[in-house]
DNA sequence: CGCCTCCATTGAGACGTTTCAATCGCGATG
DNA sequence: CATCGCGATTGAAACGTCTCAATGGAGGCG
């Protein structure tokens, strides 16, 4: 059906060690004959077929990268940023949606194993550690991004949660806020966990301010709502005054649900949340939030790993950004 | 380095074409023979080589889908749509995102090809049907989504712009307003135009009311803030007392550029997007809209992409779904 | 004129899988 | 006891590419 490289030698004249060569080592081989086999090339519509390439290569071009969640911006700048510089190594990135669900996460990794790709880079779910240790023997190596590793095994990129998490809450407390509420979930996720510990240390400095954790099933827009909903029925005085969401998107749904209650932000309750995603700066009530370099630590994530492919046994190595705080007017006065 | 099928088969004590066959035909292999080659792969950690396998089969189990903008959650929620489809015909998507460049649209087209894919579900950026016909002539069918096949000589699954224009411009009129903006670009892209169309079809069954098209760079929040300080910079008398957004990325952009100069929305200028993403209705002003039902557009095209994998030269088939009116807050009164 | 170099080209494997015709072994049948 | 039938198993071939050792040929030098 499709012409093959045996098909582009035999019309133009030549083995097929040459059309190999004009293809991957263009200086060997002699221009009249490049231009004769560029030509059949053109004529008989001939495109590599990559399956043979990697087989015969014993590894492809492609690198696979599991995010939590799509549907948040966050990643998909994260992965914009991996993108762009697979690009200037002549890789390509392989988008899968884990949703954080273990068993869709485990698919997909199987899935990037059969196809043998250059390396991973993840945001694991849970304990995703032994699995990825399993894969790296077998020579695929990972990066982690968006959370650290546990035990140094793996190199990642990641924010200093804890960090983000004090300057969010030292912010609520600086602008005179007393009772801190923060929510998101799962509460025992490990990004999530770590903003409420920076959360905590901040309240802790800080005499007469207390912090409540509401749980979420998880930080969609929806769970935001639902806390919302949950802060508006309370009676005014057991409201907090200032509420700290996990990210984002958790933030939207607890600003939509505060304002059909009647609930003023910044005014009655202030907001914040993290990641700093573009609908931030869009809300009519711009949200404060915490930033992460989302684009720069996709890039920086595929760059390492890339340098773990090439140089075999290097240490793993973990590099943790700063977040910055971004203050807007759900946090004003 | 890895385990291949000859050392499974060896360690099993049988030959390689025995454990193809536990593999791809449980049933014609002895329960006894079977159960020894499941050890042996337990014991070596064999996993299947992909690249082999597409060599052998000649294609992939691999779907290309070529997105216009990967941050716009219409995008992100039809690749989810498509990749759940996918899932039940064991079919995987290969995500690519080609943020509105023919050059990049075109790299992705020539990867998918080298890699030999089952099909292409595609939301073309201009005329891609040149090199869409190539591809299809040398074995790889395309399905267009978001937007029609003009010459109709490939599937396609869009949703009626041109009606969902009407019924946005409709609906601004039936609340009151005469003077109509239309903002976003490109505006020479097709889904643009159409709805343009519509609300131009609208605005002339009304007597006494205009429509002013605004262009814009592209349909990014961006695009829509400088649309919103352009018409926030118009003398009063000189503004529109409503704007239908291109989309809703649009829209927030227009939405919250009004509200930091101060007009007020729905009051002074009511406000209407295109696709009714989830971050519409979180707005603080929840955002009117006109829904497209995105996860199942991105289900239909990829089971028609199926289709036409299965059943050689079926004809081309286009299906347009209805866009459906959505009232919230920036269009009250 | 013969030999040596050097560059261009050749062609035979090898990558790991699946398929399929051929073979094997065993119980049943005549 | 020979033969047949049938399910289980085998092993070679093929998919398309790249690499590498080997070959060919032209030109330079002694």
């Amino acid at each position: 059906m499709t012409a093959n490289i045996r098909d582009v030698a035999e019309r133009a004249g030549v083995s097929v060690g040459t059309v190999s060569n004009v293809l991957n080592h263009n200086e060997r081989v002699s221009p009249d004959a490049a231009s004769r086999v560029r030509a059949a090339i053109a004529d008989l519509g001939y495109v590599r077929n990559d399956a043979a390439r990697q087989l015969r290569a014993g590894r492809s071009r492609t690198v696979g990268l599991v995010v939590l969640d799509v549907r948040n911006p966050f990643f998909t700048e994260l992965a914009r940023g991996a993108e762009r510089e697979a690009d200037r190594h002549g890789l390509s990135v392989l988008l899968a949606n884990s949703d954080e669900d273990i068993a869709r996460e485990s698919r997909y990794l199987a899935l990037f194993e059969q196809q043998r790709v250059r390396g991973i880079l993840i945001s694991p779910y849970q304990q995703a550690g032994a699995r990825l240790r399993e894969l790296r023997d077998r020579g695929i190596p990972s990066v982690l991004v968006d959370r650290r590793s546990e035990d140094e095994l793996f190199s990642s990129v990641s924010v200093d949660d804890e960090n983000g998490g004090y300057l969010a809450a030292r912010h609520l407390l600086d602008i005179g806020r007393r009772r801190i509420l923060y929510t998101g979930g799962p509460i025992d996720m490990r990004q999530i966990d770590d903003r409420r510990r920076g959360a905590r240390r901040a309240v802790d400095e800080t005499g007469a301010a207390s912090l409540e954790i509401l749980p979420a099933r998880a930080s969609q827009v929806e769970d935001g709502r639902a806390a919302g909903h949950e802060i508006a029925s309370r009676p005014p005085s057991h409201r907090p005054d200032a509420v700290f969401c996990a990210n984002d998107l958790v933030a939207l749904g607890v600003l939509q649900s505060l304002a059909s209650h009647g609930i003023r932000v910044p005014d009655d309750v202030a907001l914040i949340g993290f990641d700093d995603i573009d609908f931030a700066a869009a809300a009519v009530v711009p949200l404060s939030s915490v930033r992460q370099p989302s684009l720069l630590m996709g890039e920086t994530a595929l760059r390492m790993l890339v340098a773990e492919t090439d140089d075999g046994e290097r240490p793993a190595e973990q590099v943790v950004f700063q977040p910055e705080l971004v203050v807007r007017a759900s946090t004003a006065g």
